[in-house]
DNA sequence: TGCAATCAAATTGTATACAAAATTGAATAC
DNA sequence: GTATTCAATTTTGTATACAATTTGATTGCA
């Protein structure tokens, strides 16, 4: 069984049972922009919708404020995480220190099966997209970078790639030109092509210019912050 | 106020209220090897050491396990955890991707006040060894590479250098070679002596050797596990 | 004696009750 | 009519009670 099937939440669960599918389930409607970044988590509400007990919603919670999916404000409760523009640009920046070179090793160990899953993933972003869903395309296209860093073989840093690549969806949710059009088909074929006739350099420079192209489709202008600003300026923590 | 005295714990609370001292408490105790990898931490003496509720243990501990100082298993408990030698491996692995070029992006924001933040670093890692404290001196030294990637401005790769050193002192504790001393005080000291002179090639090159130096004190040669090894040697049929 | 099954103790997982804090809105004073 | 205060409500924080699971020890049986 291969792991798009497995773990369709995209951020390994750091807990288990129940908690882990509240936690799954979470992950997957932000990363789908159907909960946007600052709403409301209510622990009464949750622990109604997935009839369990708050102490489980808490873990969850809580589990997802560790991959700064989620924000806990003490005494206030949780919501879904607001990344800062300054915040976008280290994401983006540890992402082009960590992934191209991640790119690199998954080229030496590249096997048969992982290119036909990566191909698999490019296909079901198509058809995501075709079908009218930008946001399970966008969630696909995420899957696609977390499986270069698996079949890179490590762990550690994959595990790193999984919160930034989550962060990213939030930072596109936020920052994502309009003018610009989400097109990452090209450049994921380019690395599936670089990955196949193990060329570890030009996949190194495809994923280096993917990235690229990535924030440069974003709007990170200084702009003054919008109108929830007012009140972590006036009652910080 | 440094970061020095806010944050003695190492790793940034991600809890906030009691939980929050626990986690420190407990963080501090694993980073100078008071507490070795594979001790059992069950809720109900810590419950009973701190004056708290299972309630915030469970919130400490859960906190510890994701930045991967504890393991949970479910239904067995916490555990201070134990990463493999291929984890190991991977760790300074990534400590070797991300950790020379923070060294350079600090050279480049250094102040005055940063350098002698880093200074008395050093001079407290000495008077630890002095006074015969290693466990104190090797927590200031995590702390040193972790205050760098702080005064390089890019909270996002410091949040995973911070658990990077975390886990490499349970990697030490585990793997140190006994032949070898431990002696980073002229590695510190060279860096800080780059960071000086604005030298960010210098920097870079500094901090890579200083890691491939600690990796090599390690042991990390393929032994069969510890089970494995009494089955051959019991049973050698 | 050796093995297995069952039962008891301890420990973790979850739910709920209660305490504390923050938010809300209405009443009152200016 | 506006602003301020205070109480009621809502929401989160913590403790505790109960359920489920694991562990090991004892007993029964071959």
């Amino acid at each position: 069984m291969n792991r798009i099937a497995e773990n369709p939440a995209f951020i390994t669960p750091t807990v288990t049972g129940p908690a882990a599918k509240l936690m799954t389930s979470l992950s997957q409607a932000i990363h789908e922009h159907r909960l946007k970044p600052g709403t409301k988590l209510g622990e009464d509400d949750l622990s109604e919708i997935y009839g369990v007990s708050r102490t489980v919603v808490r873990a969850a919670l809580q589990a997802l404020s560790h991959v700064q999916l989620v924000e806990l404000k003490r005494n206030r409760g949780a919501f879904v995480a607001k990344p800062t523009i300054r915040e976008a640009r280290e994401v983006f920046e540890a992402r082009a220190l960590l992934e191209p070179r991640t790119a690199r090793s998954a080229t030496e160990r590249m096997t048969d099966a992982a290119l036909a899953r990566l191909e698999s993933h490019i296909a079901a972003e198509h058809q995501a997209i075709a079908e009218g869903e930008p946001g399970r395309a966008l969630r696909l296209s995420g899957q696609f970078h977390i499986e270069i860093s698996h079949i890179a073989d490590q762990e550690t840093i994959a595990g790193f790639i999984e919160r930034l690549v989550a962060r990213s969806s939030l930072i596109i949710a936020l920052y994502w030109k309009r003018e610009s059009a989400l097109c990452e088909k090209h450049a994921h074929h380019a690395l599936v092509e670089a990955f196949r006739r193990g060329d570890g350099d030009e996949a190194e420079a495809q994923m280096k210019s993917h990235l690229i192209d990535i924030v440069s489709a974003l709007d990170l202008r200084d702009t003054p912050e919008p109108e929830v600003s007012l009140r972590d300026i006036l009652a910080p923590d």
